[in-house]
DNA sequence: CTACACAAGATCGTCAACAATCTGGCATAG
DNA sequence: CTATGCCAGATTGTTGACGATCTTGTGTAG
């Protein structure tokens, strides 16, 4: 087939955009690395256009930044951008929480404490990649829960983000989450206790952010820490 | 001059965005409203390819809806759009308010009361899209004080589709905040009252959503009301 | 040996023509 | 008179080629 109908182009465009959005998910694509076009077309057998568009969603979800005439390259959050995404991380995901608690089904808490499971055995069997994504992948069906697609987009975007972060300034990526933390939270959605969830939830967050601007201290973004000199 | 700079263009995209964004904030592009290519090309004497970029801008905003070989129009959310859209309100304006009383300056408060009080003038001058447009403005500007880029972007999508709402199930578009309401928030900005700034926010929000709501129960957005039958 | 200027190559941005699809009206059969 | 099938006009989607811009390597003057 040379090419069917709009749909068609549809799926192939969204499949480009979910290899490049899972790429920088699992921390393949690391902040700065370029995405040329000519390149992208090889790759996908697509077309510049269908290329061109996915770059422009990548870069309207703040994935990837687009420099004019200078070509597509992973963005690289600055210091104040990270406090600014974790700051509205709290607000979005402590707001999930709270929704999430009032909807969850036991089918639902179960769903959850099976991605516990695997979660601690990724983490016990030593593989990292795994275990990064699938502590996102919690935060993710955890704001499912909430029912509300608007929130939950904005979560996604913003989790998408702390990974670009998280590959910045925490180079070995070993800056997941704990697998206590998650369970207790369950815990709280289990009860319908929304607001301890909430309050948990956060705390979370703070963690995870203090775990990344401790190293913000030191680990500048410019290219003298990463020549090491 | 033909053709400037890249940057003349990327300006001149922005400028069309921002004329269809405005349209549908005052309320004069209603919910249904075709927008051929053609004609947007003709009316701001632009390319095909940038109105085609600034559409899919306004698609990915959730302002018009992209229908595949059959152009695109103004987006009409549906009923439970907009149930979630006024969720995902309370929980980022909340945030931003919160954070809004940490940050704002005197100079802030003054500049607030300005608007309060441009308001106030264009509700007794009965000019209603001037109203309508403060109104909205007011909340964009408290949003800006909260400085976090991420969750203002947020807000400003939520309150475009709001007025995509209030178009569709307020035909008169008298669904405009309290003045009263505002002044009270204010207030507590002034104060550093986080807390109760969030809580009279929400409540403002949630008087929004009722009166909304209560005629949701007529006035469908379907034909058959449309047609008076 | 260093610094500047220039030019070739590569990449991106834009435009115009072509192909595919949809809408609405007309003819025709029942 | 109604319903169905079809065709023309209009609109959208895609492709390929052209022009503009940036990067980088080389050469030359100081």
């Amino acid at each position: 087939m040379v090419e069917a109908a709009t749909g068609e182009t549809l799926e192939a465009e969204n499949r480009v955009y979910a290899r490049i959005f899972d790429g920088v998910m699992d921390r393949r694509l690391t902040p700065g690395t370029k995405l040329p076009e000519r390149e992208l077309c090889e790759l996908f057998s697509a077309s510049r256009s269908l290329v061109r568009r996915v770059l422009q969603r990548l870069a309207h979800d703040h994935i990837v930044d687009l420099r004019p005439n200078r070509g597509a390259i992973v963005a690289t959050p600055t210091p104040e951008e990270t406090r600014q995404i974790f700051e509205a991380r709290r607000a979005i995901e402590g707001a999930l929480v709270r929704l999430a608690a009032q909807h969850a089904t036991e089918a639902d808490i179960a769903d959850l404490r099976q991605q516990l499971h695997d979660e601690h055995e990724a983490m016990h069997g030593s593989d990292q990649p795994a275990w990064a994504r699938l502590a996102s992948t919690f935060h993710l069906r955890v704001a499912r829960l909430a029912r509300n697609d608007i929130l939950e987009t904005y979560l996604k975007e913003i989790v998408s983000r702390c990974s670009l972060i998280v590959a910045l300034y925490e180079p070995r990526g070993n800056a997941a989450c704990e697998h206590d933390e998650h369970a207790s939270i369950v815990s709280c959605l289990e009860e319908g206790n929304g607001a301890e969830a909430a309050r948990l939830m956060e705390a979370h967050l703070v963690e995870l952010e203090k775990h990344i601007c401790l190293r913000q201290l030191d680990a500048r973004p410019s290219l003298k820490e990463r020549l090491g000199l």
